[in-house]
DNA sequence: CCCGTTTTGAATCGGGTGTTTGAATCTGTT
DNA sequence: AACAGATTCAAACACCCGATTCAAAACGGG
C-alpha cells in the first residue's frame, strides 16, 4: 500500500496514458489518481514526456518479459509453430485483464499519432523481434524464395491477422462482433486466423511471381 | 478563391482533425488555416463538436461517393469479385493525396478515440455497408456453411488484410516498410492481399467446424 | 439612401494545461 | 539533538483552450 511515490506515478501514467493517449492525458489526473503532489512527476520524472517514456520502458519491458515466444524449431512443424505463434500474439495483443493491461492500447494511441522518441523505442524492443520472428515462419511456410516485396507484404498480412481485432476494437464492437477478451475466446479466435494465414501463405508456395 | 467561410472552415477543420484528432486540434488553428475569425465557427457550426460531426458526414459522404464498391454479381467469379474488392477497399483506404484525403485518418482516430456519435455515424454510413459485402463474399468463397462466429472472424480477417496498412502506417514505416501510396503500389499489394485471402477462404470450404 | 439581416472582428471569460517555486516535512546520520 | 539530504506540498506562473460578447462591417431589398 505505501508503495514509492514514482512506481504509483508510473502506474497511474500508464492507466491514463493508455485511456487516452498522451496528449489529452492531464498530469494532474495522473498524480490525483496516484495520491501525489504535482510536482511529482517533475521531481521523479523530469517533465510529462519523460514520464511517458518510462511508461513506455516499463510497458514494453513488461510485454517482452512475459510468455515466451514461441520460435522455428520449437515445434517439428514450422505450421504448428505458426499456429502458437498467432495464439501467442492475439494473447498478447488482445489480453486486457491479466498481465500487460495498457501496453496494446498505448501502441494503438502510438499507432495513431506516434510521440517522437516512443514509438521507436517500442518498435525496437518489441515490434522489431516480433516481425523478425513472423518473417522467419512465413519463409518456412512459404518454403520458397519470393519477390523481397511480396514476403514482406505476407509478413504484415499474419501481423494484421493478428493485431486487427485489437486496432478496430471499437469499430468492430459497433458492428456486433467485440474481439474476446477470455483467453478460452482468444484461442478460438486465433486458431481460425492461424489456419487462414497457413491456407493464405501455401498459396505461395508454388505460385508465379514478379 | 473567395470560397464561403462554412467551406474553408469544414477543409481545414477536415486536414487538423485528420493530423491530431478530435480533442488535440483547435479551433484557433483551424480557423488561422481557414483565415477565418474563431467565433466563425459558433456561428456557422455551432460549436467544435457540430464542426467536427460536420466534417465526419461529409467525408462519409465522400468515400461513399467516389469509386463504386465491387459487388457480388458484377464479376461472374466470386473470387474475381473479392480481387476487385480488396483492390477498391485498399485504395479507399490507403489513397491520400487524391479523392478523400482525410477519411482514413479520421477514422484511425476513432477508432483508438472514439468520439460519442462520430463512430456510430462512419459505422452505419461506411463500415456497415462495407462488412455486409464482405459477408456476402465470404460466404460464396467459402461456399458451405460454418459457425457463425467462425465466418465472423473469417470476415474481419479479409478487412484486418485491407486496413492495416492503414493502421499500422506508422510502425509499418519505422520498421522500412511504408505502405504504398501511388494506385500502382496499392493495387500490388492488393493482389498479394486478395491471393492471400482467396487461399486464406479456400482452407474453410472443406474443413470440420465447431 | 436607409434599414434590417447576415457575417465578421477583436476582446474577453472562465477554466485547464505543463511547469516552477520556495517553504515545509520527513528520513537517516553524526 | 542537530544537521543535511531527500521528498512532499500548496501556490503561483505563463500559456492555451473553447465559448461568448457585442460592435463593426458587408450585403441586399425597399
Amino acid at each position: 500500500m505505501d508503495a514509492e511515490t514514482a512506481d504509483r506515478l508510473l502506474r497511474a501514467a500508464g492507466e491514463e496514458f493508455a485511456r487516452v493517449g498522451f496528449r489529452s492525458a492531464s498530469v494532474r489526473a495522473i498524480c490525483d489518481a496516484a495520491e501525489a503532489n504535482v510536482s511529482a512527476v517533475k521531481y521523479h520524472f523530469g517533465s510529462k514526456e519523460r514520464l511517458y517514456l518510462a511508461v513506455w520502458e516499463a510497458a514494453a519491458a513488461d510485454m517482452v518479459s512475459k510468455e515466451p515466444m514461441p520460435r522455428l524449431g520449437d515445434a517439428g512443424d514450422p505450421r504448428e509453430t505458426l499456429r502458437e505463434f498467432v495464439a501467442w500474439f492475439m494473447r498478447l495483443v488482445l489480453t486486457e485483464s491479466e498481465s500487460h493491461p495498457i501496453a496494446g492500447r498505448l501502441l494503438a494511441h502510438e499507432t495513431v499519432m506516434p510521440t517522437p522518441g516512443a514509438l521507436e523505442v517500442f518498435v525496437r524492443r518489441c515490434c522489431g523481434p516480433i516481425k523478425d520472428e513472423v518473417s522467419r515462419i512465413v519463409e518456412a511456410v512459404v518454403g520458397r524464395r519470393v519477390g523481397r516485396k511480396t514476403h514482406e507484404d505476407l509478413v504484415f498480412a499474419v501481423i494484421a491477422l493478428c493485431v486487427n481485432a485489437k486496432h478496430s476494437r471499437e469499430i468492430l464492437t459497433e458492428l456486433g462482433h467485440p474481439p474476446p477478451t477470455t483467453r478460452a475466446g482468444i484461442n478460438r479466435m486465433a486458431g481460425v486466423m492461424a489456419e487462414f494465414a497457413i491456407r493464405g501463405l501455401d498459396g505461395f508456395s508454388a505460385a508465379e511471381d514478379g
